[in-house]
DNA sequence: GCCAACGTTGGC
DNA sequence: GCCAACGTTGGC
């Protein structure tokens, strides 16, 4: 099991109309180190969910139901989507200012990579991050 | 609104 | 292959 985090500004696709949705598909990831993440993610795999810019924290968790196929937002280029579902929402999101304080979380892509908008994490940042979002 | 970081593009 | 210019992302 692998755990990966993707961002999204909420203004564009928030976590709430996620839920609603009951998932979606991930299109639109114009980067190659993005797309070769979303390509090494499995079935069943952990997601946790970050609101960019608006609310910069994170939210909640999505499962990955469907591994990497062409994305077909894309006109031309090898570009490459998942299917989400939501799992479970955060009792209390986790700040981008409480993970930057928080020294287990000092190796976080997110702070490393701020660009990067698929990103890998570590069992133990994904434990750190469950536990600060009160996700049981 | 500004700006730093950084990926991409294109001229050479 | 280098690098300047440019566009985008995302925090502040």
């Amino acid at each position: 099991m692998n755990y990966w985090m993707v961002k999204q500004e909420p203004d564009a696709y928030a976590w709430d109309q996620f839920v609603r949705d009951k998932g979606t598909v991930w299109t639109g990831v114009r980067n190659f180190q993005a797309r070769n993440n979303l390509r090494a993610m499995k079935k069943g795999d952990e997601v946790f969910y970050y609101h960019s810019v608006t609310g910069k924290s994170v939210v909640g968790t999505a499962r990955v139901t469907r591994e990497a196929y062409r994305d077909p937002s894309a006109e031309d280029g090898d570009w490459a989507c998942v299917d989400l579902v939501p799992r479970q929402a955060c009792r209390t999101p986790v700040t981008l200012e409480q993970i930057k304080a928080e020294p287990s979380l000092r190796g976080i892509a997110l702070l490393r990579q701020s660009r990067l908008s698929v990103m890998p994490l570590s069992p133990a940042e994904a434990d750190t991050l469950r536990r600060l979002g009160g996700l049981g």
